[in-house]
DNA sequence: ATTATCTATAGATCTATAGATAATGC
DNA sequence: ATTATCTATAGATCTATAGATAATGC
């Protein structure tokens, strides 16, 4: 019965990880303007107001978010099985448990707060530098951009436009139809 | 010296298209959800009560502005240079006026207003539809989409995020990439 | 007389802060 | 005593509307 709230014990830390994970969940549900912070303290269980004592302001906990989330496939995929990955946790089946929805965060947030988007384009470019590492062509970075704006452009589409077909389309047919396209882009040389 | 707000004289016809003008700029530039009512108002020159006169809230505006200038290359050209044409318009270089915006809106509002998005689903699938005309392949719609996916890719990089290299390359070499394997994948038969 | 335009404001947000309250650890 | 949490609210938006004003066309 009473296993939530009265249970809980005051305790710092896990107030602001309860802050930082419904801050995540939010931000990929309606990006960073649509998120409003009462709704975040109060999906954490929460007050309002110590999410302003732990983080400072809105968008100081969504860098925490994007620091948080964002760059955990960079660091835990080698770069060859980046693309494959993202593309993986994109392409699930709506419904079941997504895996990473960092990328939302980036899409959904991408033309709001200034700071935001400043944190956005340092996570990209991270991203770019990865996948230009797996082509050998002179213009290595400007194909990885354009592999990586592939995927952006299909995240928009599926997961926030949920635009037919691609929203309901088969995950493996996706996935081979563009993974073998980014290929030939990043090996063919020029 | 006196040639603007004086000499006009009241016509609200042209009342209304300095509206649609000036939402038209400002949803390119700031999206649905950061350009206020009183921001178009301010830079049409009119009082900000006309524009609920005229239109009867800001989502119709939105509307309004998608139906003139979203489906103009639509109309205007033939699916085979549909891509051609929009690509040039996203990499046209900055600084140099830009052909059509409608994109940019596209872009930059894509996670708004409920209303705002449907108008714009509408208008993905036309494009998707023309795009698929293009192709013989059974999947062709799967494959219009996956091209149309990379176009808006390109476009929020460039355009909203403005990431390097994809945002200072040179046009005819982004062009030339991206269209050589978009061809490939419309015409490649599985 | 008609109607395009403007003034003034309601009413609903939203972020952020100051200061009060109360649960913990010593 | 310390500090996690809550109350209350300032102050700045923003969309939308009601009703007043004033320029036009007959």
């Amino acid at each position: 019965m009473s296993q939530d709230k009265q249970v809980r014990r005051r305790d710092a830390e896990a107030t602001r990880r309860c802050l930082v994970e419904a801050a995540a969940e939010l931000f990929a549900e309606r990006g960073y303007d649509r998120t409003t912070v009462r709704a975040i303290a109060d999906r954490a269980g929460v007050n309002q107001a110590l999410l302003f004592r732990y983080f400072g302001s809105k968008t100081a906990l969504f860098g925490e978010v994007v620091a948080r989330d964002g760059r955990r496939r960079l660091r835990e995929s080698p770069p060859e099985h980046l693309l494959q990955g993202a593309l993986r946790d994109l392409l699930a089946p709506a419904g079941t448990e997504p895996g990473d929805r960092s990328l939302e965060v980036f899409l959904r947030s991408v033309g709001s707060d200034d700071e935001a988007a400043r944190t956005n384009r340092r996570l990209t470019q991270e991203y770019t530098d990865a996948l230009a590492a797996l082509s050998d062509a002179p213009d290595a970075e400007l194909r990885a951009a354009l592999v990586l704006a592939w995927l952006l452009g299909i995240g928009l589409t599926r997961v926030v436009v949920r635009q037919e077909p691609l929203a309901g389309a088969d995950a493996d047919r996706v996935s081979a139809l563009m993974l073998d396209a980014a290929r030939t882009l990043l090996e063919k040389l020029p």
